[in-house]
DNA sequence: AATGAATGAGCCTTCATTCAT
DNA sequence: AATGAATGAAGGCTCATTCAT
């Protein structure tokens, strides 16, 4: 079961989604088809099944770097959680972003994605909070626009195969702009009470 | 040929990548299949040059809502800019959404998805300066991640179809990421020389 | 579309409804699987089809022998019938029972074979009046009895490959229990009113 | 065993030939599938098991049927025989239509049905002496004849789920058929010695 | 005796593409 | 330029059967 999931990545990773058939997957994975199918009622639920996996890893990546102790500054915590993302982005590139396009191309993505956007908001929260506290809870538009907007510039990054994907310089900018809108956030909410 | 294309937009707006097969496109477009072969060598030409179309709409809205005399503060500029990707996303959500992910399943997306990012990377630049400027010319990373937030941010709404896409809540939270952002590019940049 | 259905019966008759495989009928055909997909919608398409033919050629037969001007008796009607129902059984007989079972192991069979159970039907009835009348139309169930004990027997005797099929002896007994079960409804009938 | 046999009736009766696959008995019966492959040599093998008990039960209650003491003219018993003819084929239809049609697939189904309708026709003879016989021993085609109109009518009856298939007028048409045919053959034959 | 994971031949079906008219 | 019937490679999936435990 998980050398075929694990194949199906290898499959994903080096031929893109048309690569992805069932059969191929099966052979790389050395079981037979009608193995494959006893585990798997479906192509897609292969996929789902992958695409779960791939985001369990993110999630835990992402919380195990906000357990760390290292800086607990603002500035600190937001970069450990920038850090975590582009980790979880970067092993097998071409394979997450064939999970994702098979994924949206059927509609079930959303649903998947959702738990880490909302692990990421929270996380964001948490971060604004600390020994000095910089933000109450965030509105659902705020949570939103945290949590996608950092993982659109890394997958963007990814997708584009941007060279700078692994820079300091590229890591300083979002963690520039993550802390920039909370404190702005900060500074609006302060300012209504 | 321009007929072929509509066809394409509107049968992938219908149906999603699964219903987009030549002989659909052909019999919504009222022609044969041997005459969409006549002027599209291949499916993916003709995917080319649907994108080619999409891309550039959505660029002239940008643009435009540029050119428009409202409110010239920054926040009033960057205003303008949201709104007119927020718009740029809404018309044909799923034909968009379908060709982007077909376009992305081969490798060309990015080409394509590329001058868009680099128009509102360079919109957000020249609304940093206006009468007072905000800011000075953005680095390759700061341009990537204000155009990528932004569009990732607008188009991961679109995607999971997010009730308060439309909402002024939305746009301002937006806003106030990207006008924070580019606060904290410009003082860390007025610090340094 | 006429060589499809043709390919179909031949399968049929010669390797059942096992050897019916639409890869099997197309090359038979001598045409290629796609083609054969443009005609049916379906393996149960060609089916239908091909029960739809047989059918009618059924019909057809049937028809035919009872315009035929011999012997205007009861008992020459009634054998002209019979006779021309062991003939419609007999063609193909593999062919025609891999229908039937095909058909009925999705339903589809009963509304095929209905249009032939209620033409013989009429024609009992018919034959039953003619110069000087037998009967008065016929009641649901006595519909029924004559026109499926006469497919019964011939079809069991096709099925079951009996020397006697063709025999005069065998006609004969079919024709005894057609005319006197008629004769006895009739005796019925009059002796009611 | 006879769990499994069990088992496989009940999937067919629910799902029809369709539904019955070795595995989806094995699961029903509560046994494995390997299980099932040391009792039944054959999915086929399964089928004959099934079919010959079915046959056993159907001549159990005609005979049984016969025995009875009621009304023993020649009315009463052979409407007894349809009686038993009609329950017999009434339980079970789908199952049974279902056994039918997998036996004749292979071509193994008329032998299986055979004993069945030479019992029918020796009931038929047995039934035309009683007390004041009717008939003599009948011929070949004569016991054929009277056999397979029987059953024929019943079975299209059943398959087409005729509702007047348990109606006492259906059942006086079969008896009036049978008996008049038994009469027209006893007339025929005191004819000619 | 029983188990059930594994097998794999082969079926139905789709769809991009061609080419003679 | 346009047509559209024909093609056929290829893919998803089923299910009877085996065999090591």
């Amino acid at each position: 079961m998980a050398s075929i999931v694990e194949a199906a990545a290898q499959i994903l990773e080096k031929g893109g989604l048309a690569a992805f058939t069932t059969n191929a997957v099966a052979e790389r994975a050395g079981v037979s088809i009608g193995t494959l199918y006893q585990y798997f009622t479906d192509k897609n639920a292969l996929l789902i099944a992958l695409a779960r996996g791939e985001m369990e890893a993110a999630l835990g990546e992402v919380g195990r770097a906000l357990q760390g102790d290292g800086d607990s500054s603002v500035d600190g915590r937001v970069r450990a959680m920038v850090r975590a993302i582009i980790h979880a982005f970067r092993g097998r590139q071409r394979a997450r972003k064939a999970v994702v396009q098979a994924l949206l191309a059927q509609g079930n993505g959303i649903e998947l994605m959702a738990p880490v956007a909302a692990f990421v908001a929270r996380a964001a929260e948490t971060v604004g909070r600390g020994p000095n506290p910089l933000i109450g809870p965030l509105t659902r538009e705020q949570a939103f626009v945290v949590s996608r907007s950092l993982m659109g510039v890394v997958r963007a990054a990814v997708l584009e195969e941007q060279p700078f994907l692994a820079s300091r310089a590229f890591e300083e900018e979002i963690v520039r702009m993550i802390v920039a809108y909370l404190g702005a956030v900060s500074a609006a909410t302060g300012r209504q009470p």
